[in-house]
RNA sequence: GUCCCCAUCGUCUAGUGGCCCAGGACGCUGGCCUUUCAAGCCGGUAACGCGGGUUCGAACCCCGCUGGGGACGCCA
């Protein structure tokens, strides 16, 4: 048995690719098969290289390691799927010359104008299919003249499409539901539907165990797998994680990225405990338990199918259980490797040395760098002369910024705040107090941009919302 | 709006027709222990969404409703 997660490098390393990682790799240990870990950078303009080790770093912290991969190769490589593009071509062209895709020529105007109508005429999709049966005459013509176009596949126009879910039995969906989803982008790369039928398919996967939101979209992928003549993968949608709110679990509602965790000092092994809990027990209803005893017992029918909100209280309660089993010595291990080791206080030290008198004074000035716990009260976050409600805006547009940010570093942090002076229109002083007090607690602090590098995207990011719902009005 | 998925304490869950006037865990809470705080121990709080069926019997099966979520992108 073969089963693989496929990561999109477009950002943070999320817990939800680590919870479906977890199911994975725990399935693939169970049946004697391998864990394959598959990019999929087939978004040109969002991919980066930066976020794909991020989330190679993560998963490894956590101990899911891969049997195969881009970074440790494997028998069905590449698996990159950037690096994939000439098959992904080869087998649209392989559709379109079987009837059972099509270029469509449709631009961006038409496809609003389409969406519209849709939504007026209570469509289901919003796709016309005005380019399906373009006579090949006037599709020669339009390649001629060089028109961008993408490449849609055929859906079936009745019937429905029927597959088995391992957590929910069968699933049906009508058909005429379903779009020409696109295959080819007309920038020349696949979408998610095609790249992930091929590759697949390709290598060997025979189990798809992937997140529910996919489900919708499952039809299509069905209808792929026929129109190559192939054999679809069993199929095993796991429940969403949630916001307390129960919805899907989002950086705005729940720390999300995986480097906050790390940095908030969770332990890999409590981690992964956790979310082994989302969704699934063990026979004799234990709380802490390792991965083994996920492998031994995991059955995917008995996985539930409610989405299983994050609660971060617990998570604490088991990480608790797990720092106190460890013997003294251990624990300094423990400490050592987090944020305690020469490595992060080697990045910490220059930035305070130069302020301190005495050795002491090391700690007393640097606590923020190892903890968020820190009071913040509103009043401290509003400059002088500005209003509340002013500062909670400022705040909100800064959190937006920096959410954007790849690079974390000082000079890309100062060019980005320097411009969200220029934004939200408050003076550089007083902004970067406001974010300063935010991120340190304090008004008195080593360099700011500096120290953020150092504290990290994923915590200042938490530290950031905080101040921005502490002043909401 | 259309389609799909889901539905047991605030939260994570056990429960697959009688063992359930529903069990465990987190949280909250009372107490014990203790120089303090934790930890630990003992106790309490709190749920089968609603309405119809099926059945001798339903948290468990069926239908409807309601509620929640997801998808509807040249993002994955």
């Amino acid at each position: 048995m073969r089963v693989r997660i496929a990561p999109s490098p477009t950002g943070d390393p999320h817990v939800g690719t680590a919870y479906v990682a977890l199911f994975n790799l725990a399935f693939a240990r169970k049946h004697g098969g391998q864990f394959i870990l598959r990019i999929e950078d087939t978004d040109q303009t969002r991919s980066t290289g930066e976020s794909e080790a991020a989330i190679f770093e993560s998963l490894r912290w956590l101990g899911l390691g891969w049997d195969e991969g881009p970074d440790v190769g494997g028998p069905v490589g590449p698996y990159r799927q950037s690096e994939r593009t000439a098959i992904y071509r080869e087998h649209a062209e392989r559709l379109i010359a079987q009837g059972q895709a099509y270029r469509c020529f449709a631009t961006a105007e038409e496809l609003d104008q389409m969406r519209a109508t849709a939504r007026e005429q209570r469509l289901a999709t919003s796709y016309d299919r005005r380019y399906r049966d373009l006579p090949p005459a006037e599709v020669e013509r339009r390649l001629a003249e060089g028109q961008p176009h993408v490449v849609r596949m055929k859906m079936p126009l009745d019937g429905q499409t029927r597959f088995q879910d391992a957590l929910r039995g069968e699933i049906s969906i009508d058909n005429r539901e379903v779009d020409d989803q696109i295959l080819m982008k007309s920038d020349g790369f696949p979408t998610y539907h095609l790249a992930n039928v091929v590759d697949d398919h390709l290598m060997g996967i025979t189990h798809v165990i992937r997140a529910e939101e996919w489900i919708p979209s499952t039809p299509k992928h069905v209808q792929l797998y026929r129109a190559f003549g192939w054999e679809p993968p069993a199929f095993a949608h796991l429940p969403l994680l949630r916001n307390a709110d129960k919805s899907k679990i989002s950086k705005r509602k729940n720390p999300v990225s995986l480097e906050y965790y790390q940095r908030a000092g969770i332990l890999p092994e409590a981690m992964l405990n956790f979310l082994a809990r989302m969704g699934f027990s063990l026979a004799d209803e234990r709380e802490k338990f390792a991965l083994d005893d996920l492998v031994a017992e995991l059955d995917l029918s008995r996985i539930t199918t409610g989405g299983p909100v994050f609660d971060l209280a617990k998570l604490d309660w088991l990480n608790g259980l797990y720092l106190r089993e460890l013997t003294p010595q251990q624990l300094v291990e423990r400490l050592q490797g987090w944020l305690l080791g020469s490595d992060f206080l080697g990045r910490v030290a220059p930035l305070v040395q130069e302020r301190i008198q005495r050795l002491e004074h090391f700690v007393t000035s640097t606590p923020f760098f190892f903890s968020d716990e820190f009071p913040l009260e509103a009043e401290a976050l509003v400059p002088k002369k500005r209003e509340r409600k002013e500062a909670y805006a400022a705040m909100k547009s800064v959190v937006e910024a920096v959410d954007g940010m790849r690079a974390f570093d000082t000079a890309t942090l100062e060019q980005v705040l320097r411009a969200q002076c220029e934004a939200t229109g408050f003076s550089a002083r007083d902004l970067f107090m406001m974010v300063r007090v935010a991120i340190t607690g304090r008004t008195a602090t080593p360099p700011l941009f500096e120290s953020m590098e150092v504290i990290g995207k994923a915590r200042c990011q938490t530290r950031l919302r905080r101040a921005a719902e502490l002043l909401r009005p």
